[in-house]
DNA sequence: AGCACGCCGACT
DNA sequence: GTCGGCGTGCTC
């Protein structure tokens, strides 16, 4: 009887397929092979090895890997990963392998230890990442993942004084990282910096595995496999008695709450210098005017002393609304509010990118009075300019940087005095570095429709503060100062945000106290997706531990979308109901896709 | 996903 | 008359 070796590819077809292995070949479980699929050569994960009738197959063109890269441990893992995440386990294993070598270097398998579970340890506040770094020298291996490759990068530079540091990252070349790969594999490197991609890279017995700026979103970028560092980190490490270690500014909710119920260890150091904080009511005057009396005093105070500003703006766009009614101008067909750019005189959508006429009366009321509503980037300079006519001003936010290159933009932004930009600037100011940084209109952020509005907005202003020296200012102009994630940054206080914010999500029921997944639902051409969401919709109310939401119009995603809401079993009792519901939606042209745990996303 | 097979518009 | 557009369907 010939071997059959069943694998699994990045396709949405969730069964493996079966071919006939060639005789002299010496094939494991877990190795990646090239097979023909429809036409096609693609690569492949062998889950299975068995003998087999294997007349009607076809036979397996050629190997990728010499040897299994993963070994039983790290197959469980990855079956973990795709079943509680609702990916594909072809797309699972491909997205977290690396690159294959075409050379004879054989990487071998590191024998996983399955050792007693270590409490995993969150570090927050001042010198956290010097914290961090004591231990990943003190332990005898280290695999420290970053939110992208930028930060990689930064990480493996700082982690070279102990030598031996390899890159998993597609930052580097394929040879390197899958040299390097090899390398933590046999234990010639004992430290690995890499991104998510990385997260199955071998470590032995003791091993540390370190998620820097866990509170980012990009750990979980979009696009399939749909898999976030820190809960994969999380499973892994308890699976295989690794010490995993997290560094945030300011965590996430998810995180945090399990310092509160002991599944975590809170590292936190006492309370530093931290910048005075004033708050400034904009209403009456910012209208406008872009800054208020105190703001602009502490713009000038700042600037006589010598030190640079920062201005965080929280929206790109203005839009167009009545005095008189307060009617905002809309897209037709998006219902979104349209963007306006004051100094061009241009109306147009952001998302359908239709350019409108501009009314000279509101459509609504027909009143003569439209002006702009909202701080957007351009605004907020307009106004900084007049006031400020001497000083070197710079913009540095995704609107700004349109047509230009983004060296120009930074080396500006380094020599100005006055930076206006979004949550991206922040990148150009090094702990300390600012004399002032200011809110021009955090009351956008806060109230934006979405459960994490608060951890978002609190996340950035708490990255602001520590920008600024611990004798310098920050400024935040809201109609609603006693917001708990102003008066947390205020007090430099992690534990009272997080206590309001988890009883938020508590009370209704938000992560991490339930679980969310996002079903988007597209229709083919004939296809009511309408229709066919409702039925999704109603096929899983069956099933009484899921809270269904009714089918809302997907925005930037075009059709439908149900949100589901469930316990810690959600991916659970969703796929297989996903599973059978989904082939008689397929059969009638609606497709379903599901995301769990999203990390962005409106509800 | 990716690739072929299908049936309708502008070219050698 | 073909070349190719991408809508639809299937893959060991």
């Amino acid at each position: 009887m010939p071997l059959i070796a069943d694998v699994v590819f990045d396709a949405p077809v969730a069964h493996p397929f079966s071919y006939v292995v060639p005789q002299d070949w010496r094939l494991a479980t877990g190795q990646r092979v090239i097979a023909p699929l429809k036409g096609a050569a693609r690569a492949g994960v062998v889950v299975a090895l068995r003998d087999g009738d294997g007349a009607r197959l076809k036979p397996l063109a050629r190997l990728l890997d010499r040897v299994p890269l993963l070994d039983a441990t790290a197959r469980a893992l990855v079956e973990w990963i795709a079943a509680d995440t609702l990916s594909g386990l072809g797309a699972t294993y491909l997205a977290l392998l690396p690159p294959p070598v075409p050379s004879d270097a054989v990487p071998a398998v590191a024998t996983r230890a399955t050792a007693d579970a270590v409490t995993p340890r969150l570090l927050v506040g001042a010198g956290r990442e010097t914290r961090l770094l004591e231990r990943v020298g003190d332990a005898p291996a280290a695999l420290v993942l970053a939110p992208d490759i930028d930060g990689a990068a930064r990480w493996a530079q700082r982690l070279a004084r102990f030598g031996g540091v390899v890159r998993l990252d597609s930052g580097v070349s394929d040879g390197d990282r899958a040299g390097g790969w090899a390398a933590v594999a046999s234990g010639a490197s004992r430290l690995a910096v890499g991104t998510r991609s990385a997260l199955l890279a071998p470590l032995p017995p003791g091993g540390m595995i370190a998620v820097v700026d866990e509170q980012e979103a990009a750990h979980k970028p979009p696009g399939r496999p749909r898999v976030h560092a820190r809960d994969v980190t999380l499973e892994r490490a308890a699976r295989e008695g690794l010490a995993a270690l997290f560094t945030a500014a300011t965590p996430s909710a998810e995180l945090w709450q399990r310092t509160v119920d002991g599944r975590a260890r809170l590292d936190q150091p006492p309370r530093g210098a931290w910048p005075a904080t004033t708050l400034a009511d904009p209403r009456g005057i910012a209208r406008r005017e872009a800054l208020t009396p105190p703001l602009a005093r502490a713009v000038r105070e700042t600037l006589a002393a010598g030190r640079r500003v920062f201005l965080a703006v929280s929206r790109l766009h203005a839009v167009l609304g009545c005095d008189e009614c307060g009617h905002v101008v809309r897209c037709a067909r998006c219902a979104i509010a349209l963007a306006y750019a004051p100094a061009a005189r241009t109306l147009a959508c952001r998302l359908c990118d239709q350019a409108e006429a501009l009314p000279s009366t509101c459509p609504q009321c027909t009143g003569r009075r439209l002006g702009p509503f909202g701080w957007s980037a351009e605004r907020v300079e307009q106004g900084v300019r007049r006031r400020f006519p001497r000083t070197r001003i710079a913009r540095y936010d995704p609107e700004a940087a349109r047509g230009r290159r983004a060296d120009t933009q930074r080396a500006d932004a380094a020599a100005a005095d006055i930076v206006i930009g979004t949550r991206g600037a922040l990148r150009l100011f090094g702990p300390g570095s600012l004399g002032l940084a200011a809110f021009v209109s955090p009351d956008q952020l806060l109230g934006m429709p979405d459960f994490r509005a608060a951890e978002r907005g609190f996340a950035l202003m708490w990255a602001a503060a520590e920008r600024v020296r611990g004798d310098g200012a920050l400024v935040v102009q809201s109609r609603n100062p006693t917001h708990y994630a102003i008066e947390a940054v205020t007090k430099q206080d992690l534990d009272g945000f997080y206590a309001r914010e988890l009883r938020f999500r508590s009370e209704l029921g938000y992560p991490p106290f339930r679980r969310l997944a996002v079903l988007g639902v597209t229709a083919r051409a004939g296809a009511d997706g309408r229709a066919g969401a409702a039925a999704l919709a109603e096929a899983l109310r069956a099933d009484h531990a899921l809270t269904v939401y009714p089918p809302a119009a997907g925005r930037r995603r075009r059709g439908w979308h149900v949100v589901v809401k469930g316990d810690d079993d959600l991916p659970r009792r969703l796929g297989p109901a996903l599973a059978e519901y989904g082939a008689s939606l397929a059969a009638r042209g609606i497709m379903v896709e599901a995301e769990v745990d999203p990390v962005e996303w409106l509800s």
